[in-house]
DNA sequence: TAGATTGTTAATCGATTAACAATC
DNA sequence: TAGATTGTTAATCGATTAACAATC
């Protein structure tokens, strides 16, 4: 891994991913470029340029074998590692997040959920009993987790995302409607619900547009 | 609007957004393009740049209007809209996203929601009853909702997009780990909350494998 | 008027695509 | 061996950044 690999390419590794994995579901043991772009809708040529980024896992005259590349994509991804995961915010959100999230097979584990609401605190999720955020610290320095899920009303992000990598969280998911900086030593990722309902409204409006220009 | 916008443009464009309002919640009444691309951590040019795909927002010596900017930013994604959404499955996670999203704020109202689980059925959210999903079809032709959101389990997410591409549903806002093409006619978003993991979990792999380089 | 900052053109940079020699 | 398809280099395209004249 000598250079530095663009974030274009990252962004789609985990889509070849899914696709490996579905071929992989159906049954079938080979493919080629030219055919996985078909599929994916994208060019030949950008896929073996993206794969070559992180080594040859093809053959001249062959393709590539799914259930091989599928491994190595998950090697490069990190997906065996066991990141220690806690969520804090056990809201609806928070909560349907574990439910519907296979951490395990994503690389990470879920040892602990936090919230301030005396109704939630004690309760359990997934086998795992929501804790009084006032003792996520003692925790932090107990167990080291890698990663936190940040599912808060956005008024606190801020103090709790500064707490959190005081203590030395070092990755975010963030799913709230503020925007944590990625700071040096930090990785984040965010998840924007309304940015992509906004997308989503420009797109139908473009297209109307688009569509009455033409009448 | 005369040549295409292109996408990494339409991208940021809810982040400046979310940005603006933020100023403006805190009354700040201009900014000059100098000012927010320190905020945001992106260069004044690209603001410049992607603003000026629409038209001209600033002024000279002034920098922007904020609120004037904000509004005008609402207008081109089309965010005074009222597209009518129905969401497709009432699961943990479809019920959290229509607690926790203003859709009201984001272009869309919300007229309907739907389930295969007689558990479910009849039960309200948010003030919708929960309908059974064989009346979906009906329910398309009487009330035409532009956008579903697709909240269900990926074995049957093709089936039912292409049964509502069929009714005549433009637009999907896609949870479920299945992708849903986006042909002819079609708009999607897809929120892929596993690639998002993956994508932190490759960023904290990349992360170790920067420092053990070091020691 | 002088200073600030835009809108916009030109230059640079990086990402995507095309082409083809290497090789299974 | 002939055909297929990769890995990789070179060409193209588009997006980002820099620069600056226009103008408030």
């Amino acid at each position: 891994m000598e250079k530095q690999v663009s974030q274009s390419v990252i962004n789609r590794l985990p889509r070849y991913y899914r696709y490996l994995g579905e071929l992989l579901s159906n049954g079938i043991e080979r493919i080629s470029s030219k055919d996985l772009s078909e599929k994916m809708n994208v060019t030949a040529s950008q896929i073996r340029q993206d794969l070559n980024c992180f080594g040859g896992f093809g053959q001249q005259g062959y393709g590539y074998n799914v259930e091989y590349l599928y491994n190595e994509i998950a090697a490069i991804l990190g997906l065996n590692s066991h990141y220690k995961a806690i969520l804090i915010g056990a809201g609806n959100m928070g909560q349907a997040l574990i439910q519907n999230t296979n951490f395990e097979k994503r690389g990470f584990s879920l040892i602990g959920v936090f919230d301030n609401d005396p109704q939630k605190i004690g309760k359990e999720i997934k086998g795992i009993k929501i804790s009084d955020i006032t003792d996520v610290e003692q925790f932090i320095k107990d167990n080291h987790p890698t990663m936190a899920i940040i599912s808060t009303p956005r008024t606190v992000v801020n103090q709790i995302v500064h707490k959190l990598k005081d203590c030395g969280v070092r990755a975010f998911l963030n799913f709230s409607y503020a925007e944590i900086a990625n700071s040096e030593n930090v990785v984040v990722e965010n998840i924007h619900l309304s940015d992509s309902l906004m997308r989503l409204c420009y797109k139908i409006s473009a297209k109307n547009a688009e569509t009455t220009k033409k009448d």
